[in-house]
DNA sequence: TAGTGGTCTAGACCACATA
DNA sequence: ATGTGGTCTAGACCACTAG
Protein backbone atom coordinates (compact mmCIF):
# COMPACT_ATOMS: atom_id res chain seq x y z
CA UNK A 1 0.00 0.00 0.00
CA UNK A 2 1.37 3.45 -0.85
CA UNK A 3 1.71 5.83 1.97
CA UNK A 4 -1.34 7.90 1.34
CA UNK A 5 -4.30 6.19 3.10
CA UNK A 6 -6.66 5.37 0.79
CA UNK A 7 -9.99 6.27 3.34
CA UNK A 8 -8.02 8.71 5.57
CA UNK A 9 -10.98 10.00 6.94
CA UNK A 10 -13.32 7.42 5.01
CA UNK A 11 -14.64 4.10 7.10
CA UNK A 12 -12.19 1.44 7.72
CA UNK A 13 -11.92 -1.00 5.00
CA UNK A 14 -14.20 -3.68 5.81
CA UNK A 15 -13.65 -3.74 9.58
CA UNK A 16 -17.07 -5.02 10.90
CA UNK A 17 -20.89 -3.74 10.78
CA UNK A 18 -20.95 -0.63 12.38
CA UNK A 19 -24.05 1.22 13.90
CA UNK A 20 -23.73 4.74 11.87
CA UNK A 21 -21.20 5.68 9.51
CA UNK A 22 -20.04 8.58 11.74
CA UNK A 23 -17.72 10.96 10.40
CA UNK A 24 -14.55 10.57 12.84
CA UNK A 25 -11.07 9.84 13.02
CA UNK A 26 -10.28 6.04 11.99
CA UNK A 27 -8.77 5.76 15.48
CA UNK A 28 -11.88 6.65 17.06
CA UNK A 29 -13.80 4.12 15.47
CA UNK A 30 -11.58 1.69 16.21
CA UNK A 31 -11.84 3.24 19.79
CA UNK A 32 -15.64 2.42 19.90
CA UNK A 33 -15.01 -1.07 18.41
CA UNK A 34 -12.78 -2.06 21.31
CA UNK A 35 -15.27 -0.60 23.65
CA UNK A 36 -18.22 -2.17 22.62
CA UNK A 37 -15.89 -5.08 22.69
CA UNK A 38 -15.36 -4.53 26.05
CA UNK A 39 -18.97 -4.14 26.85
CA UNK A 40 -20.24 -6.98 25.67
CA UNK A 41 -17.61 -8.95 27.91
CA UNK A 42 -15.40 -10.52 24.60
CA UNK A 43 -12.48 -9.60 26.62
CA UNK A 44 -12.72 -10.24 30.42
CA UNK A 45 -11.45 -7.92 32.85
CA UNK A 46 -7.77 -8.88 33.93
CA UNK A 47 -7.48 -10.95 30.64
CA UNK A 48 -5.60 -9.96 27.58
CA UNK A 49 -6.64 -8.47 24.45
CA UNK A 50 -5.18 -9.23 21.43
CA UNK A 51 -1.82 -7.63 20.39
CA UNK A 52 -1.45 -4.52 18.32
CA UNK A 53 -0.66 -5.90 15.34
CA UNK A 54 -3.38 -8.38 15.57
CA UNK A 55 -6.00 -6.05 16.49
CA UNK A 56 -4.69 -3.85 13.23
CA UNK A 57 -4.92 -6.80 10.77
CA UNK A 58 -8.28 -7.51 12.12
CA UNK A 59 -9.74 -4.02 11.46
CA UNK A 60 -7.04 -3.33 8.34
CA UNK A 61 -5.58 -0.44 9.74
CA UNK A 62 -1.80 0.31 10.63
CA UNK A 63 -0.29 -0.50 14.28
CA UNK A 64 -0.24 3.11 14.99
CA UNK A 65 -3.39 3.71 14.51
CA UNK A 66 -4.35 0.80 16.88
CA UNK A 67 -1.92 2.34 19.15
CA UNK A 68 -3.58 5.73 19.36
CA UNK A 69 -6.99 4.28 19.54
CA UNK A 70 -5.94 1.79 22.74
CA UNK A 71 -4.17 5.49 24.34
CA UNK A 72 -7.39 7.01 25.56
CA UNK A 73 -8.42 3.62 26.73
CA UNK A 74 -5.78 3.45 28.90
CA UNK A 75 -5.74 6.99 29.83
CA UNK A 76 -9.19 5.90 31.09
CA UNK A 77 -7.99 3.47 33.24
CA UNK A 78 -10.11 1.14 30.93
CA UNK A 79 -6.92 -0.91 29.89
CA UNK A 80 -3.79 -1.26 30.88
CA UNK A 81 -0.70 -1.81 29.20
CA UNK A 82 2.66 -4.33 30.31
CA UNK A 83 5.38 -3.64 27.98
CA UNK A 84 6.36 -6.90 26.31
CA UNK A 85 3.54 -9.01 27.95
CA UNK A 86 0.59 -7.00 26.46
CA UNK A 87 -2.54 -5.35 26.79
CA UNK A 88 -5.11 -6.13 29.15
CA UNK A 89 -8.51 -5.49 30.23
CA UNK A 90 -9.23 -3.53 33.56
CA UNK A 91 -9.67 -5.81 37.12
CA UNK A 92 -10.94 -4.37 40.40
CA UNK A 93 -8.62 -7.87 41.77
CA UNK A 94 -5.20 -6.19 40.90
CA UNK A 95 -3.23 -4.76 43.22
CA UNK A 96 -3.16 -1.48 41.10
CA UNK A 97 -6.29 -1.17 40.85
CA UNK A 98 -7.68 -2.32 44.36
CA UNK A 99 -7.95 1.29 45.52
CA UNK A 100 -8.95 2.50 42.48
CA UNK A 101 -12.03 4.78 43.54
CA UNK A 102 -10.85 5.17 47.08
CA UNK A 103 -9.42 8.80 48.03
CA UNK A 104 -9.16 8.44 51.80
CA UNK A 105 -6.06 8.80 52.93
CA UNK A 106 -4.21 8.95 56.31
CA UNK A 107 -3.35 12.05 58.01
CA UNK A 108 -0.23 10.08 59.04
CA UNK A 109 1.17 6.96 58.05
CA UNK A 110 0.67 4.33 55.21
CA UNK A 111 -2.41 3.50 53.62
CA UNK A 112 -3.58 0.79 55.68
CA UNK A 113 -5.69 -1.62 53.52
CA UNK A 114 -9.61 -1.25 54.15
CA UNK A 115 -11.73 -4.11 55.91
CA UNK A 116 -15.09 -4.26 55.26
CA UNK A 117 -18.01 -4.94 57.85
CA UNK A 118 -21.77 -5.16 56.12
CA UNK A 119 -24.44 -4.23 58.53
CA UNK A 120 -27.13 -4.33 56.30
CA UNK A 121 -28.93 -6.13 53.23
CA UNK A 122 -32.05 -5.54 52.44
CA UNK A 123 -34.22 -5.64 49.21
CA UNK A 124 -36.90 -2.78 48.78
CA UNK A 125 -38.23 -0.29 46.58
CA UNK A 126 -36.07 2.87 45.15
CA UNK A 127 -36.82 6.13 46.51
CA UNK A 128 -37.53 8.73 43.80
CA UNK A 129 -34.03 10.31 44.02
CA UNK A 130 -32.15 7.10 44.04
CA UNK A 131 -34.22 5.64 41.24
CA UNK A 132 -33.64 8.31 38.86
CA UNK A 133 -29.85 8.11 39.41
CA UNK A 134 -29.69 4.59 38.30
CA UNK A 135 -31.94 5.47 35.83
CA UNK A 136 -34.78 3.48 36.85
CA UNK A 137 -38.41 3.99 37.21
CA UNK A 138 -39.22 5.30 40.86
CA UNK A 139 -40.53 2.66 43.40
CA UNK A 140 -38.40 -0.41 41.04
CA UNK A 141 -37.04 -3.20 43.02
CA UNK A 142 -33.18 -2.30 44.78
CA UNK A 143 -31.13 -3.52 47.09
CA UNK A 144 -29.55 -1.60 49.80
CA UNK A 145 -26.28 -2.51 51.44
CA UNK A 146 -24.61 -0.76 54.41
CA UNK A 147 -21.71 -0.84 55.51
CA UNK A 148 -19.36 0.51 57.90
CA UNK A 149 -15.07 0.58 56.26
CA UNK A 150 -12.20 0.94 58.62
CA UNK A 151 -8.54 1.26 57.94
CA UNK A 152 -6.33 0.32 61.07
CA UNK A 153 -7.99 1.02 64.31
CA UNK A 154 -11.53 2.42 64.20
CA UNK A 155 -14.19 2.63 61.49
CA UNK A 156 -14.22 5.46 59.22
CA UNK A 157 -17.21 5.35 56.56
CA UNK A 158 -20.29 4.69 56.80
CA UNK A 159 -21.29 3.65 53.20
CA UNK A 160 -24.81 2.93 52.44
CA UNK A 161 -25.38 1.26 48.95
CA UNK A 162 -28.23 1.63 46.42
CA UNK A 163 -28.40 -1.00 43.88
CA UNK A 164 -30.52 -2.35 40.76
CA UNK A 165 -32.21 -5.64 41.90
CA UNK A 166 -32.45 -6.87 38.35
CA UNK A 167 -28.75 -6.72 37.86
CA UNK A 168 -27.72 -8.11 41.11
CA UNK A 169 -30.07 -10.90 41.22
CA UNK A 170 -28.52 -13.68 44.69
CA UNK A 171 -27.19 -10.78 46.46
CA UNK A 172 -27.23 -11.86 49.72
CA UNK A 173 -25.84 -10.76 53.22
CA UNK A 174 -23.91 -13.62 53.60
CA UNK A 175 -22.45 -13.18 50.17
CA UNK A 176 -21.48 -10.14 51.04
CA UNK A 177 -19.75 -11.18 54.32
CA UNK A 178 -18.10 -14.12 53.06
CA UNK A 179 -16.85 -12.57 50.12
CA UNK A 180 -12.95 -11.48 50.26
CA UNK A 181 -11.65 -8.90 48.12
CA UNK A 182 -12.89 -5.25 47.08
CA UNK A 183 -17.11 -4.86 46.67
CA UNK A 184 -16.19 -4.03 42.89
CA UNK A 185 -14.48 -7.14 42.32
CA UNK A 186 -17.55 -8.82 43.69
CA UNK A 187 -19.86 -6.68 40.94
CA UNK A 188 -17.49 -7.49 38.21
CA UNK A 189 -16.71 -11.75 38.86
CA UNK A 190 -20.13 -12.44 40.13
CA UNK A 191 -22.52 -9.94 38.40
CA UNK A 192 -20.52 -9.37 35.25
CA UNK A 193 -20.39 -5.64 36.25
CA UNK A 194 -17.03 -4.10 35.49
CA UNK A 195 -17.11 -0.55 37.24
CA UNK A 196 -15.15 1.88 35.14
CA UNK A 197 -16.06 5.40 36.04
CA UNK A 198 -17.70 7.58 39.03
CA UNK A 199 -19.23 10.55 39.50
CA UNK A 200 -19.11 12.39 42.92
CA UNK A 201 -20.29 14.92 44.90
CA UNK A 202 -18.57 16.45 48.25
CA UNK A 203 -20.56 17.61 51.21
CA UNK A 204 -19.81 18.37 54.65
CA UNK A 205 -22.87 17.51 57.23
CA UNK A 206 -23.49 16.46 60.91
CA UNK A 207 -23.89 12.75 61.75
CA UNK A 208 -26.99 11.56 62.40
CA UNK A 209 -28.07 9.12 65.51
CA UNK A 210 -27.12 5.98 62.97
CA UNK A 211 -23.62 7.33 61.59
CA UNK A 212 -22.53 8.69 64.90
CA UNK A 213 -23.24 5.20 66.24
CA UNK A 214 -21.64 3.19 63.54
CA UNK A 215 -18.45 5.38 63.36
CA UNK A 216 -18.64 6.10 67.08
CA UNK A 217 -18.73 9.26 67.80
CA UNK A 218 -21.02 12.16 68.84
CA UNK A 219 -23.94 13.12 66.74
CA UNK A 220 -23.62 16.47 65.16
CA UNK A 221 -19.77 15.66 64.54
CA UNK A 222 -18.42 17.01 61.06
CA UNK A 223 -18.58 14.15 58.59
CA UNK A 224 -17.56 14.29 54.83
CA UNK A 225 -20.74 13.27 52.19
CA UNK A 226 -19.54 11.49 49.20
CA UNK A 227 -22.59 11.12 47.26
CA UNK A 228 -21.47 8.30 44.43
CA UNK A 229 -22.66 7.24 41.05
CA UNK A 230 -20.67 4.49 39.80
CA UNK A 231 -20.80 3.02 36.07
CA UNK A 232 -20.29 0.33 34.27
CA UNK A 233 -19.26 0.17 30.08
CA UNK A 234 -21.64 2.11 28.13
CA UNK A 235 -22.42 4.67 31.11
CA UNK A 236 -24.98 2.08 32.63
CA UNK A 237 -25.36 3.21 35.75
CA UNK A 238 -24.94 0.57 38.52
CA UNK A 239 -24.39 1.60 41.89
CA UNK A 240 -25.14 4.86 43.72
CA UNK A 241 -23.61 5.41 47.03
CA UNK A 242 -23.63 7.51 49.96
CA UNK A 243 -20.33 7.46 51.98
CA UNK A 244 -20.18 9.35 55.40
CA UNK A 245 -16.27 9.75 56.05
CA UNK A 246 -14.97 10.58 59.38
CA UNK A 247 -12.58 12.97 58.94
CA UNK A 248 -10.57 13.13 61.93
CA UNK A 249 -7.45 11.39 60.68
CA UNK A 250 -8.08 10.69 57.34
CA UNK A 251 -8.55 13.45 54.22
CA UNK A 252 -9.96 13.29 50.89
CA UNK A 253 -7.38 13.66 48.44
CA UNK A 254 -7.87 15.43 44.76
CA UNK A 255 -5.23 16.75 42.13
CA UNK A 256 -6.09 19.71 39.86
CA UNK A 257 -4.77 20.13 37.03
CA UNK B 1 17.65 11.12 6.29
CA UNK B 2 16.81 7.29 5.79
CA UNK B 3 13.68 5.65 7.82
CA UNK B 4 16.27 4.42 10.75
CA UNK B 5 16.67 7.53 13.41
CA UNK B 6 19.99 7.61 14.35
CA UNK B 7 20.10 8.12 17.40
CA UNK B 8 16.58 6.67 18.31
CA UNK B 9 17.23 6.42 22.38
CA UNK B 10 20.13 8.50 22.18
CA UNK B 11 20.37 11.93 22.86
CA UNK B 12 18.69 14.40 20.22
CA UNK B 13 21.88 15.60 17.78
CA UNK B 14 22.61 18.98 19.26
CA UNK B 15 19.32 20.06 20.16
CA UNK B 16 20.58 22.19 23.64
CA UNK B 17 22.65 21.82 26.52
CA UNK B 18 21.19 19.36 28.58
CA UNK B 19 21.72 18.99 32.44
CA UNK B 20 22.44 15.39 32.02
CA UNK B 21 22.50 13.01 29.20
CA UNK B 22 19.69 10.84 31.41
CA UNK B 23 18.32 7.77 29.58
CA UNK B 24 14.81 8.80 28.30
CA UNK B 25 12.90 8.31 24.73
CA UNK B 26 13.26 11.23 22.71
CA UNK B 27 10.06 12.86 23.45
CA UNK B 28 10.50 12.74 27.20
CA UNK B 29 13.64 14.70 26.36
CA UNK B 30 11.94 17.05 24.04
CA UNK B 31 8.83 17.62 26.52
CA UNK B 32 11.57 18.66 29.56
CA UNK B 33 13.45 21.32 27.29
CA UNK B 34 9.69 22.37 26.66
CA UNK B 35 8.98 22.65 30.28
CA UNK B 36 11.77 24.47 30.85
CA UNK B 37 11.09 27.06 28.08
CA UNK B 38 7.96 27.38 29.84
CA UNK B 39 9.59 27.63 33.33
CA UNK B 40 11.83 30.84 32.34
CA UNK B 41 8.53 32.52 30.69
CA UNK B 42 10.33 31.96 27.07
CA UNK B 43 6.79 31.40 26.03
CA UNK B 44 4.43 33.39 28.47
CA UNK B 45 0.87 32.54 29.36
CA UNK B 46 -1.49 33.61 26.90
CA UNK B 47 1.35 33.23 23.87
CA UNK B 48 1.43 30.95 21.28
CA UNK B 49 4.41 28.61 20.76
CA UNK B 50 6.63 27.85 17.88
CA UNK B 51 4.61 25.51 15.58
CA UNK B 52 5.39 21.66 15.62
CA UNK B 53 7.03 21.79 12.23
CA UNK B 54 9.91 24.85 13.64
CA UNK B 55 10.11 22.88 16.93
CA UNK B 56 10.78 19.93 14.96
CA UNK B 57 13.56 21.61 12.98
CA UNK B 58 14.80 23.04 15.90
CA UNK B 59 15.44 19.99 17.43
CA UNK B 60 16.39 17.78 15.16
CA UNK B 61 13.20 15.65 15.45
CA UNK B 62 10.40 14.48 13.36
CA UNK B 63 7.13 16.59 13.77
CA UNK B 64 5.75 13.50 15.11
CA UNK B 65 7.78 13.24 18.21
CA UNK B 66 7.66 17.18 18.74
CA UNK B 67 3.94 15.92 18.78
CA UNK B 68 4.10 13.24 21.22
CA UNK B 69 6.19 15.48 23.42
CA UNK B 70 3.42 18.12 23.31
CA UNK B 71 0.38 15.86 23.59
CA UNK B 72 1.43 15.06 27.92
CA UNK B 73 1.57 18.94 28.23
CA UNK B 74 -1.30 19.16 26.72
CA UNK B 75 -3.19 16.52 28.82
CA UNK B 76 -1.39 18.32 31.95
CA UNK B 77 -3.50 21.34 30.60
CA UNK B 78 -0.02 23.30 30.61
CA UNK B 79 -0.68 23.65 26.78
CA UNK B 80 -3.79 24.11 24.53
CA UNK B 81 -4.03 23.14 21.03
CA UNK B 82 -5.84 25.28 18.72
CA UNK B 83 -6.27 23.35 15.17
CA UNK B 84 -5.36 26.02 12.64
CA UNK B 85 -3.99 28.56 14.99
CA UNK B 86 -1.44 27.13 16.87
CA UNK B 87 -0.22 25.84 20.43
CA UNK B 88 -0.81 27.75 23.10
CA UNK B 89 0.58 28.64 26.62
CA UNK B 90 -2.55 28.11 29.36
CA UNK B 91 -3.48 31.14 31.17
CA UNK B 92 -5.93 31.38 33.94
CA UNK B 93 -7.14 34.51 31.86
CA UNK B 94 -8.31 32.62 29.19
CA UNK B 95 -12.61 32.00 29.51
CA UNK B 96 -11.88 28.17 28.92
CA UNK B 97 -9.25 28.02 31.91
CA UNK B 98 -11.00 30.82 34.36
CA UNK B 99 -12.38 28.39 36.67
CA UNK B 100 -10.11 25.18 35.81
CA UNK B 101 -8.99 24.93 39.82
CA UNK B 102 -12.69 25.53 41.18
CA UNK B 103 -14.73 22.10 41.66
CA UNK B 104 -17.70 23.84 43.64
CA UNK B 105 -21.10 23.47 41.53
CA UNK B 106 -24.60 25.01 42.39
CA UNK B 107 -26.87 22.25 43.64
CA UNK B 108 -29.70 23.77 40.90
CA UNK B 109 -29.31 25.99 38.06
CA UNK B 110 -26.04 27.18 36.05
CA UNK B 111 -22.78 27.77 37.34
CA UNK B 112 -22.55 31.46 38.41
CA UNK B 113 -19.65 33.42 37.99
CA UNK B 114 -17.69 34.43 41.33
CA UNK B 115 -17.55 37.38 43.09
CA UNK B 116 -14.44 38.17 45.51
CA UNK B 117 -14.68 40.19 48.39
CA UNK B 118 -11.23 40.69 50.11
CA UNK B 119 -11.42 41.05 53.43
CA UNK B 120 -7.65 41.59 55.03
CA UNK B 121 -4.08 41.18 53.25
CA UNK B 122 -1.21 41.44 56.03
CA UNK B 123 2.13 40.24 56.18
CA UNK B 124 3.54 38.14 58.89
CA UNK B 125 5.58 35.17 59.72
CA UNK B 126 4.91 32.44 58.36
CA UNK B 127 3.97 29.66 60.99
CA UNK B 128 5.75 26.28 60.70
CA UNK B 129 3.19 24.23 59.05
CA UNK B 130 2.16 26.94 56.85
CA UNK B 131 6.16 27.37 55.69
CA UNK B 132 6.71 24.20 55.22
CA UNK B 133 4.63 23.52 52.69
CA UNK B 134 5.51 26.56 50.74
CA UNK B 135 9.36 24.78 51.25
CA UNK B 136 10.18 28.03 53.73
CA UNK B 137 11.71 28.27 57.07
CA UNK B 138 9.58 28.95 59.70
CA UNK B 139 9.27 32.31 60.40
CA UNK B 140 9.84 33.32 56.94
CA UNK B 141 8.05 36.34 55.95
CA UNK B 142 4.47 35.60 54.66
CA UNK B 143 1.47 37.22 53.29
CA UNK B 144 -2.52 36.32 54.69
CA UNK B 145 -5.17 36.65 52.55
CA UNK B 146 -8.22 36.45 53.35
CA UNK B 147 -11.64 36.45 51.55
CA UNK B 148 -14.42 35.52 50.61
CA UNK B 149 -16.30 33.84 46.98
CA UNK B 150 -19.87 34.14 46.57
CA UNK B 151 -21.41 32.62 43.65
CA UNK B 152 -25.28 34.45 42.81
CA UNK B 153 -26.52 35.28 46.24
CA UNK B 154 -24.65 34.84 49.59
CA UNK B 155 -21.38 33.58 50.41
CA UNK B 156 -19.98 30.15 49.66
CA UNK B 157 -16.53 30.15 50.35
CA UNK B 158 -14.34 31.83 53.21
CA UNK B 159 -10.51 31.38 51.63
CA UNK B 160 -7.60 31.80 53.92
CA UNK B 161 -4.09 32.33 51.93
CA UNK B 162 -0.66 31.98 52.56
CA UNK B 163 1.49 33.58 50.25
CA UNK B 164 5.38 33.88 50.72
CA UNK B 165 6.19 37.33 50.45
CA UNK B 166 8.77 37.12 48.72
CA UNK B 167 7.43 36.13 45.68
CA UNK B 168 4.60 38.76 45.86
CA UNK B 169 6.50 42.15 46.69
CA UNK B 170 4.14 44.81 46.65
CA UNK B 171 0.87 42.92 46.97
CA UNK B 172 -1.56 45.05 48.97
CA UNK B 173 -5.60 44.36 49.98
CA UNK B 174 -6.03 48.10 47.83
CA UNK B 175 -4.11 45.82 45.06
CA UNK B 176 -6.47 42.72 45.33
CA UNK B 177 -9.86 44.73 45.50
CA UNK B 178 -9.02 46.34 42.71
CA UNK B 179 -8.03 43.67 40.26
CA UNK B 180 -10.55 42.28 37.59
CA UNK B 181 -10.41 38.59 37.25
CA UNK B 182 -9.39 35.74 38.67
CA UNK B 183 -6.61 35.56 41.52
CA UNK B 184 -4.48 33.15 39.35
CA UNK B 185 -4.74 35.31 36.32
CA UNK B 186 -2.74 38.12 38.89
CA UNK B 187 -0.52 35.62 40.23
CA UNK B 188 0.40 35.42 36.29
CA UNK B 189 0.12 38.56 35.15
CA UNK B 190 1.63 40.96 38.22
CA UNK B 191 3.84 38.36 39.61
CA UNK B 192 5.10 36.21 36.87
CA UNK B 193 3.65 33.10 38.49
CA UNK B 194 1.47 30.81 36.64
CA UNK B 195 -0.55 28.39 38.89
CA UNK B 196 -0.34 25.21 36.89
CA UNK B 197 -0.96 22.14 39.75
CA UNK B 198 -2.85 22.00 43.29
CA UNK B 199 -3.09 19.31 45.33
CA UNK B 200 -5.98 19.05 47.82
CA UNK B 201 -6.89 17.62 51.06
CA UNK B 202 -10.45 17.64 51.78
CA UNK B 203 -12.11 17.41 55.50
CA UNK B 204 -15.94 18.38 56.88
CA UNK B 205 -15.18 20.37 60.08
CA UNK B 206 -17.63 22.65 62.08
CA UNK B 207 -17.59 26.86 61.25
CA UNK B 208 -15.83 28.91 63.72
CA UNK B 209 -16.80 32.36 64.71
CA UNK B 210 -15.29 34.35 62.25
CA UNK B 211 -16.50 31.78 59.26
CA UNK B 212 -19.30 31.40 60.67
CA UNK B 213 -19.72 35.55 60.49
CA UNK B 214 -18.28 35.65 57.05
CA UNK B 215 -20.50 33.06 55.33
CA UNK B 216 -23.43 34.13 57.15
CA UNK B 217 -24.71 30.83 59.18
CA UNK B 218 -24.14 29.62 62.61
CA UNK B 219 -20.78 29.03 64.45
CA UNK B 220 -20.83 24.49 64.54
CA UNK B 221 -22.18 24.29 61.05
CA UNK B 222 -20.64 21.64 58.95
CA UNK B 223 -18.19 23.36 56.38
CA UNK B 224 -16.06 21.58 53.46
CA UNK B 225 -12.43 22.32 54.67
CA UNK B 226 -10.24 22.12 51.07
CA UNK B 227 -6.45 22.43 51.86
CA UNK B 228 -4.84 23.23 48.82
CA UNK B 229 -1.09 23.50 48.03
CA UNK B 230 -0.63 25.34 44.39
CA UNK B 231 2.55 24.91 42.48
CA UNK B 232 4.01 27.08 39.52
CA UNK B 233 6.22 25.43 36.97
CA UNK B 234 9.13 23.26 38.32
CA UNK B 235 7.03 21.97 41.22
CA UNK B 236 7.80 25.32 42.87
CA UNK B 237 5.04 25.85 45.99
CA UNK B 238 3.67 29.04 45.97
CA UNK B 239 0.36 29.05 47.35
CA UNK B 240 -1.50 27.29 50.67
CA UNK B 241 -5.01 27.95 50.68
CA UNK B 242 -7.38 27.20 53.40
CA UNK B 243 -10.82 27.32 51.70
CA UNK B 244 -14.02 26.68 54.08
CA UNK B 245 -16.97 26.25 51.60
CA UNK B 246 -20.61 26.39 52.87
CA UNK B 247 -22.03 22.84 51.09
CA UNK B 248 -25.99 23.91 51.63
CA UNK B 249 -26.63 24.95 48.20
CA UNK B 250 -23.27 23.71 46.35
CA UNK B 251 -21.46 20.86 46.42
CA UNK B 252 -17.31 19.75 45.23
CA UNK B 253 -17.51 17.56 42.13
CA UNK B 254 -14.99 14.92 41.36
CA UNK B 255 -14.85 12.16 38.51
CA UNK B 256 -13.12 9.12 39.43
CA UNK B 257 -11.58 6.98 36.39
C1' DT C 1 14.39 -16.65 19.97
C1' DA C 2 9.96 -14.87 19.31
C1' DG C 3 6.24 -11.96 20.62
C1' DT C 4 4.50 -7.69 22.62
C1' DG C 5 4.45 -3.00 23.73
C1' DG C 6 7.26 1.53 22.97
C1' DT C 7 9.64 4.89 20.03
C1' DC C 8 10.83 7.22 15.82
C1' DT C 9 10.83 8.68 11.04
C1' DA C 10 9.42 10.66 6.52
C1' DG C 11 5.98 11.76 4.01
C1' DA C 12 1.20 12.29 2.69
C1' DC C 13 -3.17 14.25 3.19
C1' DC C 14 -7.26 16.28 5.87
C1' DA C 15 -9.54 20.05 8.64
C1' DC C 16 -9.51 24.58 10.25
C1' DA C 17 -8.27 29.51 10.47
C1' DT C 18 -6.70 33.60 8.36
C1' DA C 19 -5.33 36.62 4.98
C1' DA D 1 -3.20 30.36 -0.84
C1' DT D 2 -0.74 29.42 3.18
C1' DG D 3 0.20 27.88 7.70
C1' DT D 4 -1.20 25.32 11.73
C1' DG D 5 -2.78 21.35 14.12
C1' DG D 6 -4.77 16.43 13.28
C1' DT D 7 -4.64 11.83 11.17
C1' DC D 8 -2.63 7.92 8.92
C1' DT D 9 0.75 4.80 6.94
C1' DA D 10 4.71 1.59 6.34
C1' DG D 11 8.51 0.27 8.11
C1' DA D 12 12.35 0.21 11.24
C1' DC D 13 14.37 -0.54 15.58
C1' DC D 14 14.43 -0.65 20.88
C1' DA D 15 13.00 -2.66 25.49
C1' DC D 16 10.91 -6.06 28.01
C1' DT D 17 9.09 -10.82 28.92
C1' DA D 18 8.99 -15.55 28.68
C1' DG D 19 9.64 -20.12 26.77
Amino acid sequence: MSSAAPTARAPAAGARPRPEPVFAPLYKQIQKLLLESLRVGEWKPGASIPSETELASRYRVSQGTVRKAIDELVGENLLVRRQGKGTFVATHHAPQSQYRFLRLLPDSGEAQPARSRFVECRRLRAPAEIASELGLRAGTAAILVRRVLSFGAGPVVHDEIWLPARLFRGLSFERLANYRGPLYGLFETEFGLPMVRADEKIRAVLADERSASLLEVDKGSPLLLVERVTYSYGDLPVEVRRGLCLTREHYYYNMLT
